[in-house]
DNA sequence: TACCCGCCCATCCGATTGGATAGGTCTGGC
DNA sequence: GCCAGACCTATCCAATCGGATGGGCGGGTA
């Protein structure tokens, strides 16, 4: 069996690959960013899996997987990562991932994961998909309108309401509308605080 | 030799124990958490070295480090991390920590590093040390007075210049000026953008 | 001593903001 | 059809902000 790992933290897939060799009938070939993972895919010999560590260079988030997978004989794809959220996690697999692998994710794990992975089957660790729906998204986010949200958005570049007006193609008062109703929203006094939430929110 | 990981990433911490025992003369004990590692130390034998991970549960960043070294017979640690800045990295060096280990490097200079530690030698990756001094290491805020600053704060928290000038017991139109100054100074327009880009600096 | 700089206060002005109110269109659900 | 809600625009007003100018005080330095 062949598997390709892509992981840019040399430490992490030394050991990885060490690991994994070490259980005998798994061949694995290590690249440290995703161009090197993409040409390896093209040209060399089919993979029976891919890993790829969601965070390294080149990958631009799901967009490594989705070129992948768009490959005429795309081999089979799962996402390897240390902090990604489960809806990142979903979103892979939605887009046709083979699996999602957590780093917190026990060694033998692992190998029982690729194994299963392997045989064409979807993984994702259980308790990591059923885990909170993230920090309640954050109350605040999904009570705004898409308007709002644009408009929120030029507020933490410090923009002004007539920058955002030229910026959405719309007119100075109506920002001021959205502006303000989305002050209420997140319960917040001026467009600072409101920058600010919305930084802490780990938006934009 | 005796080493003692700590890694809440499971499959890092598993592989990794696997290849610095394959070579042989080097005992690992791996505990998931800062707390166990802790518990550990004071109890248990002594180790040549400890390696603590820099983002795991109970850490609190470098508090965790300062509390192992403030111990009676400290043993010599070492932090690893996948992602820390070389400002973290120079802090523990400073606060005595054995050395400063970025999870991307080389498996085998992994193991040559860790022997090197155990020597009683401090050691961190040259080029990860001498790397650009991170954004410019903030220009910025070492260029305002303490006044400015102060207000500074008063705008991270979204507080007018009215509020401000309370909170300092100064009259509103000096707060104004400290404002515009401090404007020039970090470059911006408006308080917004001045809040953020204290934020984005790590200030308050 | 003269000078610079941090620090404080004041006044004046135009622009922006925060807030209220009112009106309009369009879409989707009851 | 009716209603709610998202969305757009407008006008009016008070408060705040951003900026410029001018003046004063004390400490450190040339």
């Amino acid at each position: 069996m062949r598997l390709l790992l892509a992981d840019d933290h040399d430490l992490v897939r030394d050991t990885l690959v060490a690991y994994v060799e070490s259980t005998g009938d798994i061949d694995v070939d290590a690249v440290a960013d995703f161009d090197q993972a993409f040409e390896r895919i093209k040209t060399g010999d089919a993979y029976d899996l891919v890993l790829l560590d969601y965070k390294m260079p080149k990958m631009n988030g799901l967009e490594g997987l989705h070129r992948i997978l768009d490959l005429e004989n795309a081999p089979r794809v799962a996402l390897i990562s240390g902090d990604a959220t489960r809806e990142v996690a979903e979103a892979a697999l939605e887009a046709g991932a083979a699996g999602f692998v957590p780093k917190t994710l026990a060694a033998q794990s692992l190998i029982n994961a690729i194994r299963f992975m392997a045989m064409g089957e979807q993984y994702a660790p259980i308790d990591f998909m059923t885990a909170p729906d993230t920090p309640p998204a954050h109350p605040l986010v999904d009570k705004l309108t898409q308007r709002e949200l644009q408009v929120l958005e030029g507020l933490t570049k410090g923009q002004s309401n007539k920058e955002i007006a030229r910026g959405l193609d719309l007119a100075e008062p109506t920002i001021k509308l959205h502006v303000k109703t989305l002050y209420r929203k997140i319960d917040v006094n001026n467009r600072t605080q409101a920058a600010l939430v919305a930084r802490e929110a780990g938006l934009f």
